[in-house]
RNA sequence: CGGGGUGUAGCGCAGCUUGGUAGCGCGUCUGGUUUGGGACCAGAAAGUCGCAGGUUCGAAUCCUGUCACCCCGACCA
């Protein structure tokens, strides 16, 4: 391709629009524009990265033995009443209606269709195991689009459902995909991690997450150095920790004044006590059930560890009109002291001794508080957010954290759809039984998103060879010096006949334009034509990624970037 | 949806407090000089000041409403 004719409009100055380095390198490198929030149109250059990532995955999905479909984007109401997920999706799915005033979504995933579809066509056993996978925009409203691609409302992801006998089956493929998952990020030489994920509304029972580490993740993970061991931060287990060294005698509780503090941070400020000597109280609204929950003063609580113990839909902090009702003070003054609602303990709590909380009374603390003693628990559970530095639940070695995108998640589904939609086979002695399902998701768009996050430095994006738009950048210093031209063209046609991609850059720009568009758009190796070099025959070689630039002879140069793409200089 | 912020030329911004009919840098176009890391000179085009009302002799500026976008929180590939 020329740069003369090439359609990648860069910017010099960053758009205010852009928080993130990948939205801003994306934006300014001309690879995508927006349409509306979470809505971008993708160029050129942003299309050939999406389908080398594409690629690379459908390459993986059909290796491990999946076949590549089309559904439909448009999905009919009846389908989503039939799963029961009309009513649960919720604002996030998009909904439309047509001039019959029949009820449509787009489609913000495909279970409800894939199982139809299954159910329709697939009725024995002999028929499965069965993976299907498809490449297609997906829609979700999300409540707040974000950073560009990272979280659009249009997004470009892959998604397969495997079908099995039986859960024996469903291990297998979903062993497949783990491993293809891998596969997949390792090809793209992307830094990530595999981490152990909850598994959400989309129900099932084992789940893993592939997160491509980099400090704007939106994640948290934890991870072993020990072992390999790795969680994202909603799952990470927190064991019961050490008694503490010296067990404190139990000390007869007492109330104190605490005008004007309401937070953790006064009493520390106020009075000294620390943090680890305090527990908070917070008071939920589950289901229409109020609970309380005690954390330590310096806890977060993790609300998917709470939810999955009650095992209810809704899960809300309670408003402090409430509290106020039901215990008589406001949020600061709260604590587990004579409350008469459940009151679900975090482990941490019972290793403490003779700690604070709020006297429900405002403008009062007890101190000497403990557990058993002076106020009992509906339940003594993991609940809080899992640190850096806690013990890994596998080997209690210390875990540390890192931020991740979340570029992959697969779901183990059992037969929650199968079920609610019917799908099933027979099997050798023509019992009839539900399909076992599995989902598994790759967000391209996001991908490359992640890539470029992972990937940049001041002067712009530096792709990874395997999803590069093109791999080679050829610059004649001046195209109007006819020997350069000719010499750079000379290149540029050899390269491609050896299959390789390469961006001519023919225009009539000053050298240090071309320099400054060919680093900012990221292609991994450049070419320069200088007059000086030529009098020697010789061009200069420089890998983005690379501080130096070597001089190579014209009559290997094609050699020699041949060799740079497959890895092996 | 709650909190914060921003809408003025393709991009980045000033002007708004104190109303007087729109400006700067970059980019674009023309001509010339240049040509190894975002050149220089001269000239030119380009703006319903987000939109709708209102106040006023007069509104980018003040008031009301509304829309869009961005950031923080609850969601997820």
């Amino acid at each position: 391709m020329k740069a003369s004719s090439l359609f990648f409009p860069t910017l010099r100055e960053v758009p205010a629009e852009a928080e993130i380095i990948s939205h801003q390198l994306l934006l300014r490198a001309g690879f995508i524009r927006k349409t509306s929030a979470g809505v971008y149109s993708y160029l050129p250059l942003a299309v050939r990265v999406l389908q080398k990532i594409e690629n690379i995955v459908r390459e993986e999905m059909d290796r491990a033995g999946s076949q590549e479909l089309l559904m439909p984007i448009i999905q009919p109401k009846e389908l989503w009443e039939k799963s029961g997920r009309w009513s649960v999706y919720g604002d996030e799915m998009f909904r439309l209606t047509d001039r019959h005033n029949r009820g449509f979504s787009l489609g913000p995933t495909h279970e409800e269709i894939i199982t139809t579809l299954v159910d329709a066509e697939v009725h024995s056993y002999r028929d499965l195991p069965l993976l299907l996978y498809q490449i297609q925009n997906k829609y979700r409203d999300e409540i707040r689009p974000r950073f560009g691609l990272m979280r659009g409302r249009e997004f470009i992801m892959k998604d397969l459902y495997s079908f099995d006998q039986d859960y024996e089956g469903l291990d297998l493929s979903y062993q497949k995909m783990y491993a293809a998952y891998r596969a997949i990020y390792t090809r793209m030489k992307l830094n990530f991690r595999v981490v152990e994920a909850d598994s959400g509304a989309i129900g099932g029972n084992e789940s893993h997450e592939y997160m491509v580490l980099a400090d704007s993740g939106e994640c948290t993970i934890l991870y072993c150095e020990s072992c390999d061991y790795a969680a994202n931060v909603e799952k990470a287990e927190c064991l019961m920790p050490e008694e503490s060294v010296a067990e404190e005698e139990l000390k007869p509780v007492s109330k104190i004044s605490t005008p004007g503090m309401h937070t953790i941070q006064d009493l520390v400020n106020g009075l000294g006590i620390p943090e680890h000597k305090q527990v908070k109280t917070l008071m939920y609204i589950a289901d229409d059930n109020l609970l309380a929950v005690i954390l330590r003063g310096d806890r977060e609580l993790n609300e998917i560890k709470l939810k999955n113990y009650l095992n209810c839909n809704n899960l809300f902090m309670a408003d402090e009109a409430t509290v106020r009702e039901i215990c008589g003070a406001g949020f600061g003054s709260l604590g587990p002291r004579g409350l008469k609602i459940p009151i679900y303990v975090d482990l941490e709590v019972t290793r403490m001794r003779n700690f604070s909380c709020g006297a429900n009374e405002d403008g009062y603390h007890y101190i000497n508080v403990n557990l058993g003693r002076d106020f009992t628990a509906e339940a003594i559970i993991d609940l809080r957010n899992a640190v850096e530095g806690d013990a890994c639940p596998v080997c209690s070695a210390p875990l540390h954290a890192l931020r991740g995108i979340e570029v992959g998640h697969i779901f183990k589904l059992g037969t929650k759809y199968s079920d609610a939609l019917n799908a099933c086979y027979r099997t050798a002695n023509g019992e009839e039984r539900p399909m076992v399902m599995g989902c598994y998701g790759i967000g391209i768009s996001r991908t490359m998103a992640a890539a470029v996050e992972q990937n940049n430095d001041n002067d712009g994006i530096i792709w990874p060879m395997p999803i590069a738009p093109y791999h080679v950048i050829v610059i004649p210093v001046n195209a109007k010096k006819e020997e350069q031209l000719r010499a750079a063209e000379d290149i540029y046609e050899k390269l491609k006949a050896r299959d390789i991609e390469v961006i001519l850059d023919d225009r009539d720009e000053r050298a240090g334009v071309k320099f400054k568009d060919a680093d900012l758009i990221g292609i991994p190796v450049k070419i320069t034509v200088g007059p000086k070099s030529l009098q020697e025959n010789q061009v200069e070689v420089k890998k983005r990624w690379s501080e130096t630039t070597e001089l190579v002879a014209i009559d290997s140069v094609v050699d020699t970037v041949y060799a740079i793409i497959r890895g092996e200089m």
